[in-house]
DNA sequence: CTAGTTCTGTAGGGTACGCTACATAGTAGG
DNA sequence: CCTACTATGTAGCGTACCCTACAGAACTAG
C-alpha cells in the first residue's frame, strides 16, 4: 500500500559531510537515495540544556533532529504557568509543523537535557521534501504518533495525580537518554509536570525513600526500573507501545 | 513552495454520487481532479449522537468527513475515567491516524452532537491518497493543527480550572455547530471536562445565574457569547487562531 | 394520571494540591 | 575558610475539587 522505507539499521554508519557520526532514528531511517538530498543541509550543533529551540508563535527557521538528549515541548500560558505538551529525543525532531504546512507552532521547545544533534534550515528542508517521498511518509507517521503521546498527555494531566506523573516522566526520559543519571531539578520537573516545586520535592522524595530513585542537587538516578514502573500511570505503557508504532510498517 | 489547494468556497455545490450536499471543509478544499478520486467512495450516513466511530487501540474501519455535529476525541482510563484531548466538526476528520499511517489509534472517536456526513472505507481512501498528493498536503496540515489544539488542551487540563473550561468548551462547540442551541448534558461534559457532574452543574449554574446560558435538560443556549468569552480562558483564542491557519495557505 | 426514568440542585466530608515562607544543605569562587 | 548562590526539606493555610448521597424537577410510557 505504501512504500517501504529503509530498515533503521544501516550496515555502514551515516554521518553528514563534516563526518559526525548520525544516531537521530528519522534521519537513520530514510533510504539511501533520500538522505543524499538531505546530507549536505545537516549542520552538526551542541544543544545545551535549557536552549531554547522554538519560542511559541515564531517562525521556525531552522529543524532539528537530535543525536543525544532531551526535547521538551512546553505550553507556556499567560500568566507564566507552564506544562509539558510531549517530549522528543532521539526518536524525532524538533519543529516538525514546519515541514508538515504550518510557519509557526503554539509550543516551546525546549532541551530539557543537553546532548547534541544535527539542524537543518527550514527552507532548505521543505525544498528537499518534494523529491523525498519516503521522508514525507516518514514524518506524518511520527506527527501522528506524537499527537496520540500529547493526547494521552492531555488526560493524564487532568486525571493522575503528581506522584504518577512524575514517575512517568523520569520513566520517560530514561527511555530517551542513554545514561543511567537524569541531570535535573525539582524546579524544573515542576514546570514540565505542570505543578510547583514544593510537590515535586514531596513526590521525588517518597521515591527516594523507597529507594525506587536516588538524586541530589540535580541529578537524578533510577535504581529500579520495574518498581518505578509500578509507581507510573499505564499512560507510560501506551506512550510507549505507539511510540514502537512509529518505528515498524504499517499493519 | 507547495503546490496552492483550491480556495474553500466552491461555485458549483458539491456532492457525493447519490447526491448528497457536502459540507465538509475538507473535502471542499480539495481540487476538482482529486475530488473525483474520492467521489465514489463516499457514502452518506447519519451521524446521531453518541454513536461511536471508533474505538481506542481497534483498527480503522471507516474514516468519517462530517457535515453536521461534533465529534469528540477522547481518552478513556483503564479505571473508566474519561477525559476529551480535542474535537472536531466539519473542518476535520474521524480516522486521521489511518490515513498517515497508523492502523490504529489510541483514542475513542465519539459524536458529541449528532449530525450527519460521510464514510469512506479506510483501504480505499489509502489506495486513493497515492493519486492525490493535493490532499495529502491538507490532511498533514490539519493533523498538525489538531496536534497543537490537543497540546493546548493538554495545558488546559492541567492549569484552569473547570468554570474556565466549561466556557471553553461551550465556545469551541457552538463555533462548530450552526445551531445557537448544543443539546447535551452535564453527565456528558463532565466526562468531556474529566471532572464529575456535580462540578459541571456548578460551574454551569453560574453561568446561567450571570445570563451567559440558558439550560434544561440537555439543551445549553448560549445567550451572551461575548460575555462567555470573558468567562473562558486564553485556550480558546489560541486554538481558534490555529485553526484559522488550516484554511489558509503556508505564510 | 401514574410510575419510572432522566436530569439537575445541593450539601457535607475528605483530599490533593497551590501558595508562601523559612530552614537546611550542598556547591562554587574568592 | 567565608560568602553567595542554588537546590532541597518542610510546614501551615486556603481552596478547588472529588465522592457520595439525596431531593426535587422534568420528561416518557403505559
Amino acid at each position: 500500500m505504501k512504500r517501504k522505507p529503509s530498515k533503521v539499521k544501516q550496515a555502514g554508519k551515516r554521518t553528514n559531510t563534516s563526518g559526525k557520526q548520525i544516531r537521530n532514528k528519522i534521519l537513520l531511517a530514510m533510504t539511501d537515495g533520500e538522505f543524499q538530498v538531505i546530507r549536505r543541509h545537516l549542520k552538526y550543533v551542541a544543544l545545551p540544556s535549557h536552549r531554547r529551540l522554538h519560542e511559541a508563535h515564531q517562525t521556525f527557521r531552522f529543524v532539528y533532529f537530535p543525536n543525544e538528549g532531551l526535547i521538551s515541548l512546553v505550553i507556556v500560558m499567560a500568566n507564566g504557568k507552564t506544562v509539558e505538551a510531549g517530549i522528543v529525543g532521539s526518536e524525532g525532531l524538533a519543529g516538525l509543523p514546519a515541514v508538515l504546512g504550518l510557519s509557526r507552532g503554539s509550543l516551546r521547545e525546549v532541551m530539557q537535557i543537553g546532548g547534541n544533534g544535527f539542524r537543518v534550515k527550514t527552507r532548505d528542508l521543505n525544498k528537499a521534501l518534494s523529491s523525498t517521498p519516503d521522508l514525507q511518509r516518514i514524518l506524518e507517521r511520527y506527527a501522528m504518533v506524537l499527537g496520540l503521546h500529547v493526547a494521552q498527555t492531555a488526560a493524564c494531566n487532568r486525571l493522575h495525580d503528581v506522584n504518577r506523573r512524575l514517575a512517568r516522566w523520569l520513566l520517560m526520559a530514561y527511555d530517551r537518554v542513554d545514561s543511567g543519571t537524569l541531570r535535573i531539578t525539582h524546579d524544573f520537573l515542576a514546570t514540565m509536570l505542570g505543578t510547583d516545586r514544593p510537590s515535586v520535592s514531596l513526590a521525588a522524595g517518597l521515591l527516594q525513600r523507597m529507594h525506587i530513585i536516588k538524586y541530589s542537587r540535580g541529578a537524578v538516578k533510577i535504581l529500579n526500573h520495574r518498581a518505578l514502573e509500578k509507581q507510573a500511570c499505564e499512560c507510560y505503557g501506551i506512550i510507549q507501545r505507539y511510540a514502537l508504532l512509529s518505528q515498524t510498517l504499517p499493519d
